[in-house]
DNA sequence: GCGCATTAGTTGACACGACAACTAAACCCG
DNA sequence: CGGGTTTAGTTGTCGTGTCAACTAATGCGC
């Protein structure tokens, strides 16, 4: 089959999505790890938590809403559990399963942390961008979603 | 100062493009990888040098056309040549620079990864989204560049 | 209730990017 | 034209992610 190359409004789209994706991070590990000692995705881990019942999770459910896989979570908890802002316990119903708690000095990071933290997101993305933007996007950033997470692992819907 | 906190939409927005951005680099290496051996940032520079006159561009703007640093293109670089697919010289002009130009085989390579990333872009993100999606991506998305890299360094404007 | 497949999680080896230190050439300016 | 600054690039080290191999508990089928 031939292959459809990309039009020019594709192209440019899709450049610019690719520096986005390739730009963002690095900006949001360099505020979180100058101001808090934390990087985006340890914050994410925490972040997580904090919103959780009991702020309590097993580690698979961990893993879905921070888009990691369970290798990758369970290094970083490591580090994070040697810091003292979490801590990990067999799950009483199930023997295979990790909970993973957050402390207290846990819940105070990500409280010192997230003022700081949503302005940067403010900053680099938010505020850029119109009201009717910030709609677009999400939806726009949805439909990606259904594609490169088919089963729907990743964050569920609108419901949190 | 208080912070202003994410209402649900610009929440949702969030939440979503950081998935995208987390999960997308993922798909685009494995697909690059599994059917041609490259990774998706050695895609990148390949491809660029690809499309530059003579098949030759000087470290530094190669590193800004890919959204690297001049650290990071340097060990890519490095593994590249080694694999043959694209050798270094010193700058006749500037003592200092280094061009770096796309072997034949290299431009092989290219050529034989296009259409299967190219199909990869359109199944993942491209043929998700509407006509009108795709051109509020490509504002969205520079918009969001202007704040990312004030200076322009990245990929100039529609201009090529 | 035994055995095999599945699910949950951890771990160790390796790959790659970031950062900082370094070399070297060019510019600049008095 | 000589010394300091800036620009270009490379390299070594370290942190972190990926992958594959592994352990262990659960659950299904008969």
């Amino acid at each position: 089959m031939d292959t459809r190359w990309l039009d020019d409004e594709e192209l440019d789209a899709w450049i610019r999505l690719i520096a986005v994706v390739e730009l963002l991070p690095g900006v949001l590990d360099t505020q979180l790890r100058r101001d808090s000692e934390l990087s985006h995705f340890e914050y994410l881990v925490l972040a997580m938590l904090s919103e959780a019942d009991d702020r309590v999770l097993r580690m698979t459910a961990l893993a879905a809403r921070t888009n990691a896989t369970l290798a990758r979570l369970s290094h970083v908890v490591s580090r994070l559990e040697a810091r003292g802002l979490v801590e990990r316990s067999p799950c009483p119903q199930d023997g295979r399963a990790t909970n993973a708690r957050l402390t207290d000095a846990g819940w105070d990071a990500v409280v010192g942390a997230a003022p700081g933290h949503v302005e940067t997101v403010r900053g680099v993305v938010l505020d850029a961008l119109t009201r009717r933007q910030v709609r677009e996007l999400g939806e726009i950033a949805g439909a990606i979603l259904t594609r490169l997470d088919p089963d729907g692992r990743m964050t569920p819907p609108p419901r949190d």
